[in-house]
DNA sequence: GTGGTCTAGACCACT
DNA sequence: GTGGTCTAGACCACC
């Protein structure tokens, strides 16, 4: 498996983060080891924060904001 | 839950990730129906991939073929 | 029957076009179910369009989108 | 409506003028006037053959030959 | 601005 | 050879 903490490049807010590992896996055909995207607690747990944290990463996603 | 740290089958076309990545949102509420998506060209632009298969992620999802 | 020498709405996407066309050869029994359809390629040089054009129609066609 | 004798190319065998017909339909995103391709009698009478021969263009459509 | 449609190239894996 | 996928351009009509 790849180590995303290295592969990206740093970012400070950590919903920036949560959105940039989004990207990088679409943009690396890596995207979705089973049927659907990791749920916001896993999420949450993986980088650390809170879950609105994850919850104002998927705000960005679909207002597609962060153009 | 997945297992992110286990070796998972990625989704190798884009356009297949594309889609998982809105039923994702759809599935979270993150994007509730009737709101529009962010612009083709706009989300192209995004995911550094070209209009076409933005658009094909589309119709696909349109057409209600995967889930 | 359809009166041809009267103006009547054409269809105006190529790819539309190439789906009446086959459904009618099937209607007609001139194209049995099961029977392999002309390479994607060969429709195209056929039809003076490109492949993609001759791609989308046989997507569409798949979908059974269309009727 | 548009003169297709003058349109068209002179082509010496009947059914290849009607193949001929069907792919300048195509092209010039002509065809279709309602929703389905004219039956089989009509085009017979308007090319003034024998419904065997427009069967045969249908047959050699179907079997993309004429490629 | 937007999506719908079309073209012309390319690369890949399959067979 | 084939279809599947992707890119990069273009033109159009709608708003």
């Amino acid at each position: 498996m790849i180590n995303w903490a290295q592969e990206l490049p740093a970012i400070k807010p950590k919903y920036l983060a949560i959105i940039q590992l989004i990207k990088s896996l679409i943009q690396n055909n890596q995207l979705l080891p089973g049927q659907r995207l990791p749920a916001e607690r896993s999420l949450a747990r993986w980088f650390n924060v809170d879950r609105s944290t994850v919850s104002r990463a998927f705000d960005e996603l679909s207002a597609g904001s962060t153009l």
